[in-house]
DNA sequence: TTGAAAGCGCTAACAT
DNA sequence: ATGTTAGCGCTTTCAA
């Protein structure tokens, strides 16, 4: 592996301007920066980064760090998407990116501070964690650079990137109220989701605009699972045969609440509407395909890395971003008969 | 950011014994040892990982290059699932994981060896390049230890892990064959794919054990794409309407080709039987759901990440895998009765 | 059992 | 326009 020493001897000079010349600096002849060049590309010598990173304390790496990157993730493809937005942008910034993934039994090995500053990564974001997880306080603490994806938290060093998911619930609701729906029950994922108690206020807003009051035994935790939610969806048709239609904050769960259903004889969408939340692939194939909020996961992933650039870089400005949802009216919702 | 210097001065010893110490070297005091501890920890002292990779020449880090991460990929999966079959396993063996995307236009600035060598990685897993792509040759030219995904090649330096495509392809035909299914007709992926190759040959093996002449034009291909499939199904079926049965490279694909036999009115299963490959979610929603050759991707990616660490290690041993498959019966295939 | 010194490959003052 | 020197934070001979 060719070094910049050998570089350097090869054409005759100092390494110090084998460095400038590779560098683009000006303050170098042009000859000589040709000559090293073409020494350059015949000795095939490329830059030993850790060395450059070690001296420039600057490494154009940053790091994703996912809690859970496991293969139940498959579903809905949350991480999958945020990653390809990370990536892609990282690509386009020159950054490198690093995949660190956590769980609750690496955590107890490391701390945030330890894990981030080992691999020297210039700033982090971080994709599904949960409001409990002991590494939020760290982060919130720790001035390492930052971007939450869907925890609205700020600091100095701490930035976010989320959807609005407020604004997304309600449109579901309010879409379900506009067929005449009256009582309408909401499969909630758990409460140490942010997103979670803003799709809930979502809900509430809707149901409140319309002049209906709100009756908290209409909605039950899901904990974003499908079988979870297959099961309380069933409860709770079961205590409240009064429900007409479902608003479920998420599409996996929107499946399982579609299979207890089904189960228990209810045609769809005739007798049960359903509307899910975040347009993943299985949405637009199930039987009755699934009218959804979609939230649009890629973005998130590149907003994310686009403000935790400026950020490294020094550019000031909002260290948030909320984007929109986009509605999507598909087979499993229908006017209300009842 | 507390250096292996500081921890030195506070404990009065020098940064040599410092290091030996946290290194778990056994020619240290314990007493000193765990001073240095004690100070390692109140300093909140990380090693700096460039520094030392940069003096041991070893990273513990490996690559995983993917062409195309792309939010297509959402539909099958593939990269994600590899993806977290190569991090647990690196996890566990405690190396790092950078992640490469290149795409064509990245290929033109940089070569795999400048790609690799400059991020530092001791070895790399290729994921999802075809087998006209320049890089291949390089990768075999090149001496940084390599395992390629679905890439039956090897060299010094490079081994692969895959499915079994042939035998999986085989029993999906045998499958159809024993319905009793006569003209089976198959949707392919493309020519650059070694897979694709291998499940063709499953397929003519099949038909060969039961005596039934191979048919060059029952065979199409759909690109590996659910758009490509559907129209290249929908004209094999025009010209072939003796077909009863087809087995499809992919279970994408066999969505497509599902749209299409529906979109040309013919009942499934009753009046064709589709098998698809890959067991991917969405072939348990479909309607009907889809019977399959399920590959285990997860797998795949932990497989590979356990060849190359064996590889960097220098654990002499076979530098090859072929996964197995599984053969998953649901609704989309039945008996013929023509 | 410990320390001094060298050096990994690079960049950046500071000369010249 | 180029070279000299120092040093990033660490590990590793070699000596004591």
């Amino acid at each position: 592996m060719a070094t910049i020493r050998d570089v350097a001897k090869r054409a005759g000079v100092s390494v110090t301007t084998v460095s400038r010349a590779l560098n683009g600096y000006s303050d170098v002849n042009e000859k000589t920066r040709e000559r090293i060049k073409e020494i350059a590309k015949e000795l095939k010598y490329s830059p030993n980064l850790l060395a450059r990173s070690l001296v420039m304390k600057k490494t154009k790496t940053i790091g994703l760090l996912v809690s859970g990157l496991k293969i139940e993730g498959s579903k809905d493809n949350f991480t999958y998407e945020v990653l390809c937005g990370v990536n892609d942008c990282a690509g386009q910034l020159g950054y490198e990116l690093v995949l660190i993934s956590t769980d609750s039994q690496k955590q107890q090995e490391k701390t945030y501070n330890q894990l981030v500053q080992e691999r020297k990564v210039e700033g982090i974001i971080l994709q599904g964690i949960k409001t409990d997880d002991p590494y939020l306080e760290e982060v919130l603490k720790s001035d390492i650079p930052c971007i939450l994806i869907d925890i609205p938290m700020e600091s100095d060093s701490v930035g976010y990137v989320t959807t609005d998911n407020k604004d997304g619930a309600k449109s579901a609701v309010t879409h379900l109220l506009d067929l005449g729906h009256k009582h309408i029950g909401m499969i909630n994922g758990h409460s140490q989701a942010f997103v979670s108690q803003e799709r809930l206020d979502g809900y509430q807003e809707a149901l409140q605009e319309k002049g209906i009051a709100f009756n908290g035994s209409y909605v039950v935790d899901g904990a974003f699972l499908e079988e979870k939610a297959e099961t309380e969806t069933a409860k709770l048709l079961q205590k409240h045969p009064e429900l007409t239609a479902l608003f479920c904050a998420s599409d996996l769960m929107a499946m399982g609440a579609i299979r207890a259903a089904k189960k228990m004889g209810r045609k769809l969408p005739e007798e049960l509407s359903i509307v899910g939340f975040d347009n993943i692939i299985l949405s637009a194939y199930s039987t009755p395909s699934l009218t959804t909020i979609a939230q649009d996961r890629y973005q998130l992933g590149f907003e994310a890395t686009k403000l935790l650039t400026d950020m490294l870089e020094g550019n000031k400005g909002s260290k948030r971003k909320v984007l929109n949802t986009t509605f999507i009216k598909r087979e499993s919702t229908s006017e209300n008969h009842n």
